[in-house]
DNA sequence: ACCTCCCGCCATGCT
DNA sequence: AGCATGGCGGGAGGT
């Protein structure tokens, strides 16, 4: 179902793997090039709220076609009507329509409120739009032209646009104005994401969040502490929420507009789009998000209505993620009873991975490119002007006002006309193929490649006690309880050691440059001034001030990835003093190593052993807590340098590369360095490689990763910040050694072709249910990115996920392939679990689903965390 | 009765 | 003041 939607998305042109052409191609491509004429005349005589009953309309029709297609729900019902299904349909979609659907369009085509359903608005807007615009076109969006041809209200479209400005899909020129940029960023913006959820660790705050749900289930009160720990960590979360990713190629470009608060939506739109990039089943309920989201777990008694309307909100968003499909809704069957839940459909994505190199490139054409983050940045400050703490280069400021001028000048500019920009974009894309067509070798090189590294990291953990620093990705596995791993995240940071470790909330009070090493895309994440300023007191203005640039090996360090990164030697003694409170991050580490793609599964165990599980102690519980602890730490720290950069604001910097060579590939880690990073971690040393400013400004990553990061930093500013590593971020999948390359690929290839299966029904039990203590790994679900595989994702999407899908085929395979990790005893249920597979066809997850998410608590260590609890997945569909 | 979530009031903030 | 944005929650359609 969706999956195929997915696919199509892709374009027509793209994709290879496409498997169900039907829906997506529909909208989109074959759209694109016609649809947006036809739009006109569709939109018009359709208006889609509207759409009155008697509207013979197929265009109606087509769009509920559509839309059901992306929400399983709207399908179903569809179906029930009676509708013809249209895949197949949907693909000729808008053209044939009419004839499809007459007969139950009328029925249908009645304005219920499906048909005004934001979802189906969604996909009437993005249908006007090509997935990958020409660049060189005018991709110029009127929301008032819009609205109009869409018949709505404008308060929809912001919706809609507010979403996928989130994503990055579109930039705000002026006014009324937007510009598509299509799927371009959508990749990197991702992995961005990804990264970012990594370091606020969503994923243990999911778990946590999971966990005492379960323990409330069934009156466990085992780890009360825990569970009071866990609180907190998502009551920073809730700071964090004030955040906007940003990325560097595309950034607000109306300031002075944006200027408005921080978007929650918009906000709620990335974190909402990170818990299920840093989930391990990447499935996320409605009640968790919200819960995240809000930001205090425990406060949910206080407010009802808060939660409610959170509810709502994430509904909308989820509409026109779902519409993007990037996700689909199904249900979470769990002791209590059903609860709505929304699975992740989009493609895997490492975090930092490196974007694609396509993405790269088209941000490069379309996007301006060291400016416009300059620019952001500048904006950033200004709207984040709330601090005073954070002073502005002047280069900044200059940038500022170079940018105002821009956007005067845009916002003067004649409006474009949006038509005409369709026409444009559908004949633009014809480009693409080529271009397409390079990126999906790119694609499978990386994937390939990370796949191997995957692979190899992951033996390497198994069999090496070393710590990974690497990414966050532990957080999914780790448990609160363990803390430890300290070891691993330091490792990265080690140099840094200086940063204090902050939190995830306390990164996001600061805007921090989050480098990824992985995909080598830095990302800004802005905060809100009041964050920041919490965040960054002392630490940071100590650090700020210490930092020479050749100590600090990234910035992003304010954050999180700062923290664990700070680990690093220094970090380990101290925080093995104080523990608790590193012990957040740390803990993940070590598991994440293994994790990485898996996340959460069974290895947890095993990475304990490793070295880095030893440094990391046995603090586990204490993550939570460790947060409170860790602000204290951090005063405590503040002696250390942070690397934190005085502004505050974001840059996107480029990676920074400069370091050694192992820094490098940590970051390129997509290309599967998976070693050498680990090695890097390993020797502090190494890990912390000093980079001057100019160094990292003029640094590119090799290879893989297309876009050289470049730091936006004022060169005088530069000196004084510190670059982070991305390195360490870079994402479990990173960390994960590789076993076999080539074998990868080969479960890849399988899980694609038998694994996925189009519409499944996952039901996942937890396995659990029986144990609430289980040390099981957890298998390795991946599931998710089973499905994306399935998709071919990684055709289309340029990125691939290799980590994943390998997981996932390996699970699926049979868990033979992945046993080397983690292997746990529940190896078997992982098996059936682990299917997702598939995204398409209705097939039941089992109860892997379940297990990983609760699994990576069952973990022995986390036998704490979230007893497993049965997980049944169903899709909606019929 | 509950799940979804549309609709539009009205606050916010720029022009 | 006027307009663009968008937070927010009542309440209705669906099931």
């Amino acid at each position: 179902m969706e999956n195929e939607k997915e696919n199509h998305f892709f374009e027509p042109h793209k994709r290879i793997l496409i498997k169900t052409p039907q829906k997506e191609s529909t909208a989109p491509n074959s759209v694109l090039a016609e649809i947006q004429p036809n739009f006109g005349p569709l939109t018009t005589p359709t208006k889609p709220k509207e759409i009155s009953p008697g509207e013979p309309w197929t265009p109606t029709a087509n769009l509920k076609m559509l839309i059901s297609a992306a929400s399983p729900e709207i399908r179903n019902r569809d179906q029930k009507r009676g509708l013809s299904d249209n895949r197949s349909g949907i693909l000729e979609a808008k053209d044939c329509l009419h004839e499809h659907l007459s007969g139950d369009e009328y029925e249908k085509s009645q304005p219920s409120r499906k048909e005004k359903s934001l979802g189906l608005l969604c996909h009437k807007f993005l249908a006007r739009y090509p997935n990958y615009p020409n660049p060189a076109v005018n991709n110029d969006i009127c929301l008032d032209e819009v609205a109009e041809e869409l018949n709505v209200e404008r308060r929809r479209i912001y919706d809609i646009v507010n979403v996928l400005e989130s994503l990055h899909m579109v930039s705000r020129l002026a006014k009324n104005r937007y510009t598509w940029h299509g799927r371009h960023n959508l990749n990197k913006t991702l992995g961005t994401l990804k990264s970012v959820g990594m370091e606020n660790k969503y994923a243990e705050q999911i778990m946590m969040i999971k966990k005492k749900e379960y323990e409330q289930e069934f009156d466990f009160n085992s780890d009360k502490n825990e569970e009071a720990a866990v609180k907190p960590s998502s009551g920073q979360n809730g700071h964090s929420e004030m955040c906007f990713v940003e990325l560097p190629g595309v950034e607000f470009r109306a300031a002075s507009v944006n200027s408005r608060k921080d978007k929650s939506l918009r906000v709620m739109s990335q974190k909402f789009v990170m818990l299920f990039l840093v989930s391990t089943p990447q499935i996320v309920s409605l009640e968790v998000a919200a819960k995240i989201l809000i930001g205090e777990d425990h406060v949910e008694d206080l407010d009802k209505s808060k939660f409610k309307t959170k509810i709502r909100r994430l509904y909308d968003i989820a509409n026109v993620l779902s519409s993007l499909e990037l996700i689909k809704k199904v249900h979470v069957t769990e002791e209590r009873g059903r609860k709505p839940a929304f699975k992740w459909t989009g493609p895997e994505i490492c975090s930092n991975t490196t974007v694609l190199s396509p993405i790269t490139s088209f941000d490069s054409t379309e996007l301006e490119p060291p400016q416009s983050s300059k620019e952001h940045c500048a904006k950033n400050l200004f709207s984040t002007t709330g601090k005073p703490n954070f002073t502005r280069h002047p280069s900044l400021i200059k940038l500022v006002k170079s940018i105002e001028n821009d956007r005067r000048k845009i916002s003067s500019a004649p409006s474009s006309p949006i038509k005409t920009n369709k026409a444009e974009s559908s004949l633009k894309s014809a480009p693409f193929p080529s271009k397409m067509a390079q990126l999906a070798a790119i694609c499978k090189m990386q994937l390939e490649e990370q796949s191997s590294e995957l692979k190899k990291k992951v033996k390497m953990q198994l069999t090496r006690p070393p710590v990974h620093c690497q990414s966050l990705d532990f957080l999914a596995n780790a448990e609160p309880n363990r803390t430890m791993s300290a070891s691993q995240t330091p490792s990265l940071i080690q140099p840094l050691g200086v940063l204090p470790l902050i939190h995830s909330p306390l990164s996001s009070a600061v805007p921090v440059i989050v480098p990824h090493a992985p995909s080598g895309t830095s990302y800004a994440i802005y905060l809100h001034p009041s964050q920041a300023q919490t965040v960054t007191p002392q630490s940071l203005n100590s650090s700020v001030h210490t930092v020479p640039s050749t100590n600090v090996t990234g910035i992003k360090g304010s954050t999180d990835n700062t923290n664990s990164h700070l680990l690093t030697t220094k970090m380990t003694t101290e925080k093995v003093t104080s523990d608790a409170i590193k012990a957040d991050v740390p803990a993940k580490p070590g598991t994440q190593v293994l994790l990485t793609s898996e996340g959460p599964t069974s290895r947890n165990e095993d990475r304990e052993p490793t070295a880095e599980r030893c440094l990391k102690r046995q603090n586990a519980p204490e993550d939570n807590s460790s947060k409170k602890k860790l602000k204290e730490d951090l005063k405590g720290l503040e002696n250390v340098p942070a690397t934190l950069f005085p502004s505050g604001y974001l840059i996107p910097l480029t990676q920074c590369p400069s370091l050694g060579t192992e820094s490098i590939l940590s970051h390129k880690e997509n290309a599967g360095a998976c070693s050498p990073n680990n090695r890097i971690y390993n020797s502090p040393i190494t890990g912390v490689i000093p980079v001057t400013t100019s160094d990292l400004t003029a640094v590119n990553f090799p290879t893989f990763h297309v876009t050289p990061l470049k730091l936006m930093v004022s060169p005088t500013s530069v000196g004084t910040m510190p670059v982070v590593n991305s390195s360490s971020l870079p994402s479990s999948s990173h960390s994960i050694p590789v076993q076999n390359p080539s074998s990868a690929i080969v479960n890849f290839t399988l899980q694609h072709l038998g694994l996925i299966s189009p519409g499944v029904q996952v039901s996942a039990n937890a396995g659990v249910g029986s144990v609430p203590v289980s040390p099981r790994v957890e298998p390795i679900s991946t599931p998710s990115e089973n499905t994306g595989v399935q998709q071919g994702k990684v055709t289309k999407h340029e990125s691939p996920v290799p980590g994943r899908n390998q997981l996932n085929g390996q699970s699926i395979t049979g868990a033979a392939g992945q046993q080397p990790v983690p292997v746990t005893p529940k190896g078997s249920q992982l098996v059936t679990e682990n299917f997702f597979r598939t995204p398409g066809g209705p097939t039941k997850l089992l109860a892997s689903t379940c297990d990983d998410l609760d699994g990576a608590h069952n973990t022995s260590l986390g036998s704490l965390f979230v007893p497993q609890r049965k997980l049944e997945v169903s899709t909606d569909v019929h």
